[in-house]
DNA sequence: CGGTAGCTTGATGCGAGTCAACCCATGTGG
DNA sequence: CCACATGGGTTGACTCGCATCAAGCTACCG
């Protein structure tokens, strides 16, 4: 790939071991590099930190991407582009979450939905990283297993045929990843719902009509609501 | 496949280097411990060798859950069930591919979908393993990653509205995996086709029979099909 | 033979898609 | 300050496609 930064022993593909290794936790990582000079030649760009606007893209999508990233701030979308004009949300990154670990992921676009701050790798040199660490391939590893785990929520959510089922599902999932009490801020708009979920923007809307209807949500403030989470559950698990 | 490879270091769990590494590919692995007395207590009962009939459960889920396979012969599902009765089918698995890998995916059932064959492993040791052999470490991740893709293909399958798109995407993938040349065997019900597109089974012998009349596929043999496939993606790709 | 399970086909209803109008907040220029 | 344009969201009228209910069909097995 690029093998003109071989200035430790980390760039060599296998059999090497950190130094302490205890400084390689994944969740450290960004923090850990930035810090350290050495170890800023793991980041693509000088710094490895980037903000975005709103709408923005981050990367096109295409065999050639090589980066991936970690979400400081804000959030990102995954997105594929049909053919056939349709277009599908795979995923939303949050604050926390690494996106193009994996080359599918690469080949998707990726678009920042708030303003964004990120911190940008390369991956295949994370990868080789992970590879001859053990505790940061572990970390890695866990990443990937919780990526695949989101997709398999993904697919149980998609199956749903019922749209209010389907929103509800989704705030649930919204909540998980940035809810604070039983509040949760959806930063997102109604088209990126709808492409979420499966869903048209029009139907969307009405199923938010319906959940405020039945104060299983409630507005409070500019795109913030208060979630009745049992209630939500109730119209989830039930049979109608 | 009957390699006579000797490597006795392998049975220590963590921390030991194999002395050489090119005898742990992920693909000879399973081979690899059948021949071998003492690699055999990787797997979780002697032998490791399984078969399962028709409908028969491989396991029902659960945070106890700690075995993962890989598959020789048949096909294997992964279902969800959820409270309000309906049942998703997550992933087929085909020969050659391991499921159980992630702990997501050990919550879920799996099922025989006709005669299977397996391997069967303690998900904990063979982690343990790739932790600590990075050519097999490599492996596993490759295999993480080929599920997580795949589970975004799904994700995208599910996103279409359209029936027989579904479908069609459908048999595109089912001949991804067990094609050859433009012959496909369906090995499946219709209901559990259903289950994984995300329709009712009416839909579904609808689809085929759109699909059979516009000769996008034809019968051969019982479950055995021909497809069009420029024409399967000129449907897929379509407009309308 | 009858029995059952899986698949197909038909008639009907319902819910999501579609098209369209409207609201509302924001922004721009005169 | 207002007139106007713009984009996101909501709401309504109507259509269409999938779900539903129901009947028949075929193959396999007793």
């Amino acid at each position: 790939m690029s093998p003109e930064l071989n200035n430790t022993a980390l760039a060599e593909p296998v059999g090497c071991l950190c130094p302490d290794p205890r400084a390689w936790r994944l969740e450290d990582l960004p923090c850990t590099l930035e810090t350290e000079d050495e170890s800023r030649s793991f980041l693509i760009r000088q710094g490895g930190r980037r903000t975005v606007g709103p709408n923005e893209a981050i990367f096109a999508g295409g065999p050639t991407e090589s980066r991936c990233f970690r979400v400081l701030e804000g959030v990102v979308r995954l997105v594929t582009f049909f053919p056939d004009g349709a277009r599908q949300i795979v995923r939303f990154a949050f604050p926390g979450d690494y996106f193009g670990l994996t080359h599918a992921e690469r080949l998707l676009t990726a678009e920042a939905v708030s303003p964004v701050v990120l911190l940008e790798f390369d991956a295949g040199k994370l990868q080789r990283l992970g590879e001859c660490n053990p505790l940061l391939g572990r970390q890695l590893a866990n990443v990937l297993r919780a990526s695949a785990s989101e997709a398999l929520d993904h697919v149980g959510l998609l199956g749903r045929k019922d749209a209010r089922k389907r929103l509800a599902l989704f705030l649930r999932f919204l909540h998980q990843n940035i809810g604070l009490g039983d509040i949760v801020s959806v930063p997102m708009s109604r088209s990126d719902i709808a492409d979420f979920v499966g869903l048209k923007i029009e139907t969307v809307s009405r199923a938010f009509g319906y959940l405020r209807r039945r104060h299983l949500i409630d507005d409070v403030g500019r795109g913030v609501l208060r979630l009745d989470l049992v209630g939500l559950d109730l119209l989830i698990d039930g049979e109608g």
